[in-house]
DNA sequence: GTGAAAGCGCTAACAG
DNA sequence: CTGTTAGCGCTTTCAC
């Protein structure tokens, strides 16, 4: 086996035709130009001589490539790998190749965004979770087909896959609210990520429906999505007028919440419930185990995968997918103490 | 900006010289060849006119690429991930790409291989875990260059680069001893892991080290490296004379510990002490905090890419690169009672 | 040092 | 239905 690599001329010249009727009996889209039993034909023989077609020379001929870019910003953040192995599914099966690209500043993304292009990628798949990125202008001036993920293009033009991030706040809140909690603060990832506005969003509307209003210290933006900043934003939160249960804004910082009421000699749940967004590995089996919301994001990664193959089949028009997150309470949640 | 592509010919009818000069005084390698005034002019136009060259004729006519290919069985595996951010560190400070292929199954991964194979990729990364692997062999008969990740080459044909299995083991029984402990149970992964393997045999070593026998009920092999395969592999231990420790093969049968304690209605550390390997995310947040063998799984991707890049470049032979886990000391383990 | 010619392996456009 | 012709954009001989 692994011969000699074998070129579609050789396979041509073995069967004594052309090479295009070669290169038309195998591709799908054109066998139908060719007489059914020549096919047949071509088939069996190029199958027989090992024949691999030669994706780089195709590339260059079509400027097409059946390769799909995709950039996040930190691949090994628990959030992104389920994406990209959602998004690999759906592109494998589809005949589809993916190059994972990581980057986390911009610059540098600019600049992979550029050499996936050169590279002839057919489209790509965005995850970074800035909202308005120079990294997506630079993807449409490239004529690129994008696809974004976790978050959704402000000015309206870019297909997107988002978790309906304003619903997860209600879901967070209405559970809360059921406990007879009303003194409730919120820690808000950063405005400049599409899920900390939004999510901040969702929160303060959530609470307005209930007749609650988010006190004006009651939400203290952390500076990063990590556990670090959850725990020095919860510090700031306990330092005013105790609230009997926090929603944080992901499940990092509902860990770092944790942490700054342990610290603060403080149990959660009994003196303070705490919830968190995502549902991220192992979060069931920390102490105590959290009251989440759940997203998919392998979910996420499929879909964007589909709405991007559609984009690129039949130049699709904007779609913007969002997907329905769900509540699952754990032990860090509880009825308020009578 | 973004204006139409340019290509080589046009840089070089601008300039009035011919194709291949630019071409020479563009690559590094070649610049030699061509006068330094000439090379400055090049440069310059080149520069001001946007021409960026085509990877992909290059490719077509070198039969090289600049990517390199990495092969995971799971991606949103913990493990996996930092090892791909790793490698995409070193490769794309040297001017490589990475294409990252994900597949549970043989037959598909080596379909993968082919595919990759076939896109010209330089080299290629395997980070599956099984001993002697048909996909080894595939990449072997495609001559690509090839580095195996976290597990090794039973037939020492090809680089890798692992954690110093035995060593870790060693570091957990010896503190478990220190404790006291001389009652120790081993949780192993399955044998046909590499991993799975060379821990048994670490485990087995170490407690020999230490005049102590691991009796026949005292290693229990998990069916699979999860927290479930691990809660079921506890159950059968705790069924038996009660240890007082548990050497869990990795971080999630460890916690597939915890939880079979649990359900037992035993305390860790109090009654039990366990201790895992890996050192992965949220380890340290859970009930109790794991003592745990810390692994570098970035530096492993690192130093993984380093030599594939220096296989590719000099052809180098083999290299088996071992590096040095660490003991983490949690809350997981503490001195037997008296 | 630089130019000319040839071709990597494929597919698109045009014939017939 | 099938063949012909002509490149895609680059690099590699081989000349001079």
């Amino acid at each position: 086996m692994a011969r000699r690599k074998v070129s579609l001329a050789e396979v041509a010249r073995q069967l004594g035709v052309h090479p295009s009727t070669v290169s038309r009996a195998l591709d799908p889209a054109r066998r139908s130009l060719i007489g059914d039993e020549l096919v047949g034909r071509v088939r069996a023989v190029a199958n027989q001589m090992g024949y691999r077609p030669d994706p780089i020379a195709a590339s260059l001929r079509t400027r097409r490539s059946r390769l799909i870019g995709a950039l996040v910003p930190d691949i090994a953040n628990p959030v992104f790998s389920p994406i990209i192995g959602g998004l690999e599914e759906t592109l494998t099966s589809a005949g589809w190749s993916l190059i994972v690209a990581n980057a986390a500043d911009e610059a540098r993304r600019i600049a992979l965004v550029d050499e996936l292009a050169a590279r002839r990628v057919d489209g790509m798949v965005l995850a970074t979770a800035k909202r308005d990125d120079p990294v997506l202008r630079r993807c449409r001036s490239h004529r690129l087909p994008t696809v974004l993920v976790n978050r959704r293009d402000d000015r309206g033009l870019t297909s997107s896959v988002v978790s309906d991030d304003r619903l997860g706040m209600h879901l967070a809140v209405d559970h809360l609210v059921a406990l007879g909690h009303r003194r409730i603060a919120h820690i808000a990832g950063p405005a400049f990520l599409s899920t900390g506005h939004l999510r901040r969003e969702g929160f303060v509307a959530a609470m307005a429906a209930h007749g609650l209003r988010a006190g004006e210290r009651a939400i203290v933006e952390a500076s990063a999505l990590t556990r670090d900043a959850g725990l020095i934003a919860a510090r700031e939160i306990l330092r005013s007028e105790r609230p009997t249960a926090i929603v944080a804004a992901n499940d990092l910082l509902a860990l770092g919440v944790l942490l700054a009421l342990d610290e603060a000699g403080l149990s959660c749940p009994a003196d303070v419930s705490v919830t968190g967004h995502n549902d991220m590995p192992l979060v069931d089996q920390v102490t105590p185990p959290l009251t989440t919301i759940r997203i998919s994001h392998q979910e996420m990664g499929r879909e964007s995968g589909r709405i991007l193959l559609g984009q690129i089949a039949h130049a699709q028009k904007r779609i913007e997918r969002v997907l329905e997150p769900q509540l699952v309470v754990r032990r860090s949640t509880r009825p308020i103490a009578a």
